[in-house]
DNA sequence: GATGAATGAGCTTTCATTCAT
DNA sequence: TATGAATGAAAGCTCATTCAT
């Protein structure tokens, strides 16, 4: 649900019930999608899933790759509005600074790791042979939109002077690839523990801050 | 089974053959499931592409499921020795300490995107619903590995006083995040180009001693 | 899976080509079968036989397993109610007693060699193997059965005096073994002739009535 | 074939090991046979419980229909020999007729019993539409034969005054009817209890005495 | 618009059989 | 002669998709 489509406020009565069966498809398909893949995944278990017939979902979205288009990019969209929405936190000034990134650093993980965030960043991938165009457009509208975002707040902070960067977009990424550390790689068996992320982050913030700071912000405490 | 049982030393002439129809299938194996997935690849394509017949390739491996944990356990195998390799051109002393990290960095990037390299995690990623054990098998025996060795590496150059390291192996995680920064989200439709690379390589190198080094190797020339 | 599951009544029309289909499949799956055994006939020659696709058979039967076991419990519960039915006629006193237990029996062999009842048997014996569970149920609910009905009747005569019967069961038994005399053990490639048959049924009520009898029922003529 | 087929005295040394192998076959087959029936036994198991490999098979016996030819003449011919054999004892005066008989008959339902002739009997039987002229051939080389000897038999048992029989084919069939009773129809997962086994054949001369007896050989002791 | 039924295409796997050694 | 390896053919089963109600 594309973030825009929610928004008819009044729908005719008439139609309730359609856009009920077409929710509950989208999200049926979602968790079946997440649960055995795009291919493993039958319409059969889908439509089972969401409690309507198989031909409901053709009526609704034509077919089992234009549903698998439609609920990877609804569910991007929205893990995207999370994650910009957890830009607004971000700090502005020095005071605090460290404590500020690592805050911000903390959503954004909690949104990386996300359970509709990682089936989505999944199937992309595991499907990236597949649907190429849908890789590249989920990343346009998603993560590249979300390093412009936070390589203007870092180059906020650095016009104040609160940190030394000279290539905004680059060490947006570098903050990112830090503070998410080997995140991408994890998603195998082992379901992550929320201690060793911590850790991670204010290891990935520190690092972050002896590369870019101004020495002003020294870790506190150690 | 087991994924080392091809060692026989010098096999007797009349096992050239067999075990020439037994590598073609592999390779044949590896092409066609990095060009439509898992799923998708029929043993009809496979076959076709190693020049043999159908039922060969289930006298050799036995079936789809066990030719594909073969494929994927050799192939990570043999990029696994090509990365551990690239560690053996790691500097000892801060000689050259920048353009020495540099360097491996850039042998470390290739290897990682590597054809074959990046086809196994696309396919073991893909796969990781079907196969989560392989992925976990595959992990343990290659990058856990590689990271260890990593951070025995920094670790010798920590206590030689060059680097500023408290902890080698989160050290060794935020080196390999640093310079292959948004490469693991990569492989869509899109070639790498290779000035690119160059180019995170140094800002991750540059980042990665702006935060451990020990002010006396500054960024030369520039 | 259960047997009976077939017996909705009046079915709402838009059922009728459903049921339709689902005999035609059983029928053509009953001809395939005895025309080329179970593992030789294959789906797509019952499918094409039935005039239906291959996969609505596994809507309506699931297997071919299972389609097997449905035909043959079907067709061996038609056979047995076909055996039953004929001990109605069974001699109730003495009057005409070997007339009628030969009129009995030959209608008892004209159910045994009955085409269907026939294939049944051929069937479930050459497939014992494979389903011993199948063999067992069609046993129990068919000649066990039958047997039971058939020494009632024959007690029944005794009680009267018009028999002499020590173990009915038995009797029955033996009644059977001796009108259908060589019977289990034709089939091969000679069809039965008519002829023979009665001169087996009537020597072997012959000798069961000499065995058995009061001395009243002389054979008539000879 | 061939009862005498087994017969070369001394073979020349060299063919021991090709005679053992051909017989291991042989054997090995009809274990199989047996146990998984004709279409659903492969040449690899027969192979492996053999112990040799898939050609010398094809070497020997040419191919899986002829060797299913063979193994079931062979055995059959074996099971015939051990039928006829137990008619030595038939005995030749009324001294002891009754008992005599229930020896015989012991002796019959005996052969009947065993394992591989009801093996041979079940494949036969399973495999009739697939090899009609084999049943065809086996019966009449077999039980028809039998049948002859034992109406021979009961012939001049009839000619001596001991028995009244008019057609001596048709009683050495109800004969083996009687002793062999309901035993045809058995063979499903139920194993044949060998107290049963003797009250049936008791009875069954018991009835065929009182049919085809001179009065003078009541049942003794009941 | 929603559904039960039907289908064409395709997949993995097995097996009897034949080469080449 | 005995065998390991290879293969052509075919079978059971599944699935995305479409009619007809």
């Amino acid at each position: 649900m594309s973030v825009g489509e929610t928004e008819k406020k009044t729908p005719p009565p008439a139609d309730r019930g359609r856009l009920d069966k077409r929710r509950a498809i989208l999200e049926a398909a979602l968790r079946v999608f997440s649960r055995v893949g795009y291919t493993q995944a039958s319409l059969d278990m889908i439509a089972t899933e969401a409690g309507v017939a198989k031909p409901t979902i053709y009526n609704h979205l034509g077919s089992k790759e234009n549903l698998f288009r439609h609920v990877m990019t609804d569910t991007a969209a929205r893990s995207n509005a999370k994650s910009l929405a957890a830009l607004e936190s971000f700090p502005g000034d020095d005071e605090a600074l460290r404590t500020g990134l690592e805050e911000v650093a903390h959503k954004l993980v909690a949104c990386y790791v996300d359970e509709s965030s990682q089936a989505v960043r999944r199937l992309l991938y595991a499907e990236a042979v597949r649907f190429p165009d849908l890789l590249d457009a989920v990343r346009a509208s998603g993560p590249d939109q979300f390093i412009e975002a936070l390589a203007g707040r870092l180059a906020r902070l650095a016009n104040a002077g609160h940190l030394r960067i000279e290539d905004p977009v680059r060490a947006a990424n570098q903050f990112i690839a830090l503070v998410y550390e080997e995140l991408p790689t994890y998603g195998g068996s082992r379901p992550l523990d929320s201690g060793e992320l911590s850790d991670v982050v204010v290891a990935g913030v520190d690092t972050f801050l002896r590369a870019f700071g101004t020495g002003r912000t020294d870790r506190t405490g150690k």
